[in-house]
DNA sequence: CTGAAAGCGCTTACAG
DNA sequence: CTGAAAGCGCTTACAG
């Protein structure tokens, strides 16, 4: 019932502790023939090392933080979070690491949160996601000097690393599209307006938009939630310069959209297209089902890993966006009705 | 820079580290003066207690494990795991217990992750999730005495507490209401053949149209996928005695044979009735709105960490149902066509 | 009520 | 190449 510890292992290969340790580490210091015959044992009686005792002396916790600030019943809406932390914790374990996951309400148990689980040393690093342009975690996480990878976007504001996905490319190439299909009033219909990403597509927009020689177009901002989404969507289809096109930054609103056009007698791609922000599932179930930007979240989430791990070991790692998101393109796009 | 330490404290407050020690666990052993004076000091100082030195003199690591075995494009489909890790987080967070996760690709990595883990000593405790009826992770936690809790049902091969809800209810009442609406002929569409759950709710079902005196009804099985919904509803669909009511064991393959009985020329509701076996924002967006059954599953989150962290304090915790699963009225289920 | 000490299971300089 | 020892930051009997 007890647990193995290296004592025990020393004690039977008539060594020491320390040279226990050694040998099980990987280090110089014990001859070729006592380090086999030391994992051998180990091996026979099942030892693993007690990251309580590992932590304690090498003062590394052996786990990564990922908080989510989300009211609860908005999660579990998006197929985004388990996705990504599948990748995430897939990577982690590889090298025997673990994830430590909070969720809680708000922007402040947020940075509570982060606190506690540093000075309780209970992680070496962090996983921030859903940034704000203005986020008070940044100059926290700097002055703690908390390593951190931030899921979003570089910045300007930091030298914490981050990783990404080319949002203006992928906003750009959608709007090519549906140009191309001959739309010339295409709307947004945007997530929450102070996160970051939301941000950086909306300007992605306007400016696709624009170069194409476009009038500036609508935009409306909401908080992701289907509600909304279909409020956002009924205000724009009662426009006297109706959209013949809208974009929505998530896919529940997208959904939410087909409904209303239903409602309003809109029809659904031949009076209107619809694109979703994200793929999933959902988009697929719906009628018509959805055209929308996909990305692959758990290749997403391993190379999160990957850098925050390489910043844990002080390395700065180059950042570069992770690989491009594509158009998926099913039902609910189509050229724009005769003028 | 470096984090304070209960030494420092002593140093301050002009004791030793033991009474500084008892003082903020709040034993017995310290004048309360000095007590108080030992309190602030650590406040104002941020102490913290390193998880590491305690797990390590106190033999408890101050965490849990949750281990999803499933393949990770199937996450994240269903708002299960989400909202009821937000529920488990929340409960856990109020006695500073940390909720480690772990997301593995089958039932034998399982194993492997909560062998290492516990050996690693990790986790004081372990959340079991999507039970088979001969599930090998039970013996496993009884040989390594893993505190532990079964998320799924009371089951007769473990003294391991449990949490569930009540499935029989559920789908009994689900084909009550069919049957009060006068349908007859009604099928299940069942998930994984081998988890518990689905056993549970096949058997409920069977007995419940039994009891209304209906014949022997048809069910098939699933792994939960839409094409595997889509392909049980096709089948269903196309028999000679074409059930007027079909019952999903979730809601992802509900929506999908929404699409099927579009595609086969069955109008829903008026030809046929669709239930979803799980309520979620996809019941609401696809239609005819689903009808569904449904269970407020961040309590069901709470009350697990609840049962758990009794577990884990020795005490044998009650078990009880759940809070009671609703049954969700919406478009998607009306009488019968006239026979 | 309080202090000094041992111990949890590792790691890591420091001598031999 | 190897051993003995100190230390990580706590907790907890054990003496005073």
């Amino acid at each position: 019932m007890k647990r193995p510890t290296i004592a025990e292992i020393a004690a039977r290969a008539g060594v020491s502790t320390g040279a226990v340790s050694y040998a099980l580490n990987g280090r110089p210091g014990v001859s070729a023939e006592t380090r086999r015959q030391i994992l051998e044992i180990a091996d026979e009686i099942g030892w693993r090392p007690s990251v309580a005792a590992r932590s304690l002396s090498g003062s590394r916790a052996h786990s990564v933080g990922l908080v989510i600030a989300r009211p609860a019943d908005t999660l579990g809406v998006e197929p985004f979070f388990m996705r990504f932390i599948a990748g995430l914790e897939g990577e982690l374990s590889r090298q025997s690491i673990a994830l430590l996951l909070q969720v809680v309400d708000d922007h402040r148990a947020a940075i509570e949160a982060i606190r506690l689980c540093w000075a309780e040393r209970r992680v070496d690093g962090l996983v921030l996601t859903d940034l704000y342009s203005d986020d008070t975690r940044i100059p926290l996480i700097e002055e703690l000097r908390i390593p951190a990878v931030l899921v979003g976007g570089p910045r300007s504001d930091t030298r914490t690393p981050a990783v990404w996905t080319d949002d203006r490319a992928a906003v750009t190439a959608a709007v090519d599209y549906l140009v191309a299909l001959g739309h010339r009033r295409i709307a947004r219909v945007a997530g929450l307006p102070a996160l970051e990403h939301t941000q950086v597509r909306v300007a992605a927009f306007r400016d696709a938009m624009l170069g194409h020689g476009l009038a500036e177009p609508p935009v409306v901002e909401t908080d992701y939630s289907w509600e909304e989404g279909a409020e956002a969507t009924r205000t724009l289809l009662s426009r006297r310069d109706r959209p013949t096109a809208i974009m929505f930054d998530n896919d529940v609103m997208a959904a939410a959209a087909l409904n209303v056009a239903q409602e309003m007698g809109v029809a659904v791609p031949d009076d209107l297209s619809v694109m979703a922000g994200d793929d999933s599932q959902l988009c697929m179930l719906v009628r018509p089902a959805l055209t929308a930007l996909a990305r692959d979240i758990q290749a997403y989430g391993r190379h999160t890993a990957r850098v925050l791990l390489q910043a844990m070991e002080g390395s700065s790692p180059g950042s570069e966006p992770e690989s491009a998101t594509r158009l998926v393109v099913r039902g609910s796009t189509a050229p724009p009705p005769p003028a």
